[in-house]
DNA sequence: CATCCTATCTAAACAATGTCAAGATTATCT
DNA sequence: AGATAATCTTGACATTGTTTAGATAGGATG
């Protein structure tokens, strides 16, 4: 249906009539996957839904992308950058220390609830080739290495150890799978949502 | 190929040529589902593949199973009284209240460990319709008993909190996670295994 | 400017999957 | 034994991930 000759030359214009060659269809991609997974969730998550998204045919992807799974990688290596920034940017709003700690494990929950699909695709990688993944996985130390530093800056001394330190992510993933998975409702505890949750598992923790 | 009047009338006898009606196949189905999670994973447990291994037509399940997720259902459900069992039989090799309270955890995570692909299945059900998954929500709830009940006989009156039992099954359930999705090796720990790692996060988790 | 080359996209097809409708076969009850 | 309901098969449909072959465009080189 689109005439190809009214629009001379605009390698990047993509408002009206998409040109034969996209622009760049990697990002138009990854972004189509993340509107998909926020309206819709993770089951209607299809790369031909995606393409169909992005105004494309259904094979177009795997010129960017060598696999589905390579494509769902890209999409949860932003999500892990986005958690970094959500945890942090709560962190600054906290005053001393200790408060900055609680933020850390706070904004990880809160990111997870806030987008359960994101959350679920950044940890599903049940068989997945290391090579592939390494991008990911540096992204996601990225993420763990915020929980890190807000450990090692809270003052006992004793807190930043490694098993500390593992103690609080398992602490924070497994409040954040509980809830995401349904099999904790925070209504049931008097509170209005995870973060609530989250905010009253963590508070006296460090004792 | 199987002639059908060689063999007369074994309702349940199913060794050589299965006779039309299969005699109860909705356990074999449950058994074939359990038996391609634990040899080929997650990934290969299609409703087709169950089938073939049960040795009947695609269709045949409906009439045992609304659906495919219904059957998922069973198997998860199956795989909580697993957990259940695993749990308590290791509690009961425990000492005392304390060792036993240390020894549902630890259960829990060898459980799943033990069980990656069963473990995943219990919990990701993201689109559930309620009703159907009610008996699964009991199966699940009764799991949990087992750690609220390790906890309320654990002496210090306040570890059995609702707030503190949760805070001990985010916990496991966190380390569980964290294991089978990759993101944490015991290995870096100098641990063998996913048991020893959660043996040693629990030590003197309660302070 | 013309030409080759390469990157990008489409069209068409393939096997596999979940699911359904119609028909065949067997168990069960009267 | 004969009717009725339960169980299983066959065949089909839409959807999915993926591949192959061919069309189209952009960029470099002559």
């Amino acid at each position: 249906m689109p005439s190809k000759t009214d629009v001379s030359r605009l390698p990047k214009a993509n408002n009206h009539a998409a040109p034969y060659h996209h622009g760049d269809l990697r990002d138009a991609l990854i972004a189509a996957a993340q509107d998909i997974m926020e309206t819709e969730g993770l089951a209607a998550l299809s790369l031909r839904a995606v393409s169909r998204r992005a105004g494309v045919s259904p094979a177009a992807p795997y010129h960017h992308f060598p696999d589905k799974q390579a494509l769902l990688d890209a999409v949860a290596e932003r999500g892990f950058d986005a958690l970094t920034s959500a945890m942090t940017e709560r962190m600054d709003r906290a005053g001393d220390s200790a408060a900055r700690l609680d933020a850390s494990g706070i904004g990880y929950v809160a990111f997870a609830v806030a987008n359960p699909a994101l959350f679920g695709l950044m940890f599903s990688h049940v068989g997945h080739n290391p090579a592939a993944g390494r991008s990911l996985d540096l992204a996601r130390q990225r993420a763990y290495a915020v929980l890190q530093q807000a450990a090692a800056a809270s003052s006992p001394a004793a807190k930043a150890s490694p098993e500390q330190c593992l103690r609080l992510w398992a602490l924070v993933h497994g409040i954040a799978k509980l809830v995401l998975e349904g099999c904790v409702k925070p209504a049931d505890y008097g509170l209005t949502d995870g973060e609530a949750l989250a905010m009253h598992l963590l508070r006296r923790q460090q004792a």
